[in-house]
DNA sequence: AAAAGTGCCAACCGCCACCCT
DNA sequence: AAGGGTGGCGGTTGGCACTTT
């Protein structure tokens, strides 16, 4: 942890205006502490300027949020929580903030910092190393990780890289996925051949294999740009992804459009799934049950 | 023991959307 | 409609702590 620096930068401006930067000093944290405690959440200039403190309202906020906050939850990542980090952003991509919502007392900058500083770094290393991995992340490698060039459409598969590489995840809609979302996560619980589209709304036929699970417009209420044409790409039995596309309704994904495939190669051992390998297999199944969700905010 | 390398994370930065005037 | 203030977000940086050489 780093210690709190008592030379903390000032920002350059005029005279009285001099606002602090850099670390926080614990005097400088009590002022904000005891503010927020007795007269709670305005304006942040306003909060900056009351508590007599030398910083940006900006940095009040920043300070407060994911420092200071009393329900925050310190400490190491559960094994439970970063399951649902590594599912919530396969599904959400680096929306950090909307990951931090369905993980109380987590912070997006935490989250952000555990996703680049641990995750990612885990994940590169276990591509290289698929035997040894959990049931999950055999789920979750395919997205992370560069495929085989065994593809007959190189466009597609070009389409999925992209996808990995960026760190989105296969099944982030193709122009945003701001209304829902589908991944190509698989229930270790049921045999490959046996996943079938679920999700509250989604898709009511089931002419395609694969996993799909919807995560809640948490953030489309309000949401601008929201588009009106959605491509979702599917894990199926068969070890290829399929593209579904769907007009403008969640509810009414009428065709499923198998524009290609691509073989996910040898770290797919399906096959050798196990019921039950890990308790959190309900939960990630389906994001919408979690219930920390808060579909309305 | 010291230098170099690496990991971690708090905080900053820039951008965008919203609200108000 | 335009512009300023503010809040929120994701990307990035800087520096401390720890590890390796």
């Amino acid at each position: 942890m780093r210690r709190t620096d008592p030379s903390a930068k000032v920002s350059s401006g005029g005279g009285a205006n001099k606002l602090r930067k850099g670390l926080w000093s614990p005097e400088e944290d009590d002022k904000l502490i005891n503010y927020m405690l007795s007269n709670g959440q305005g304006c942040w200039s306003e909060v900056a300027r009351s508590a007599g403190l030398q910083r940006c309202g900006k940095s009040c906020r920043l300070r407060w949020i994911n420092y200071l906050r009393p329900d925050l939850k310190r400490g190491a990542f559960s094994p439970q929580e970063e399951e649902l980090i590594v599912h919530l952003h396969s599904i959400l991509g680096n929306r950090w903030s909307q990951i931090a919502a369905r993980l109380p007392g987590r912070t997006d900058n935490e989250i952000k910092n555990f996703w680049n500083s641990t995750i990612k770094k885990r994940l590169k290393n276990l591509s290289s190393t698929p035997d040894t991995m959990s049931m999950q992340e055999q789920c979750m490698l395919p997205m992370y990780m560069d495929l085989p060039s065994t593809s007959s459409n190189s466009s597609f598969q070009s389409k999925v890289l992209n996808h990995a590489t960026t760190g989105n995840s296969l099944a982030m809609l193709e122009h945003g996925l701001d209304v829902f979302g589908a991944t190509g996560y698989i229930n270790p619980a049921s045999r490959a051949t046996e996943i079938t589209i679920n999700g509250d709304g989604f898709c009511g036929e089931n002419e395609m294999s694969g996993s799909v699970d919807y995560v809640p417009p948490l953030e489309s209420i309000g949401e601008k740009n929201r588009k009106t044409e959605h491509t979702v790409d599917v894990w199926n039995s068969n070890n290829t992804f399929n593209v579904i596309s769907s007009s403008n309704s969640r509810d009414n994904v009428s065709k499923s459009e198998n524009i290609g495939n691509a073989a996910v190669g040898d770290f797919w051992i399906g096959e050798e799934l196990q019921v039950g390998e890990w308790d959190f297999e309900d939960l990630l199944k389906d994001v919408s049950s979690f219930p920390f969700l808060d579909f309305q905010s």
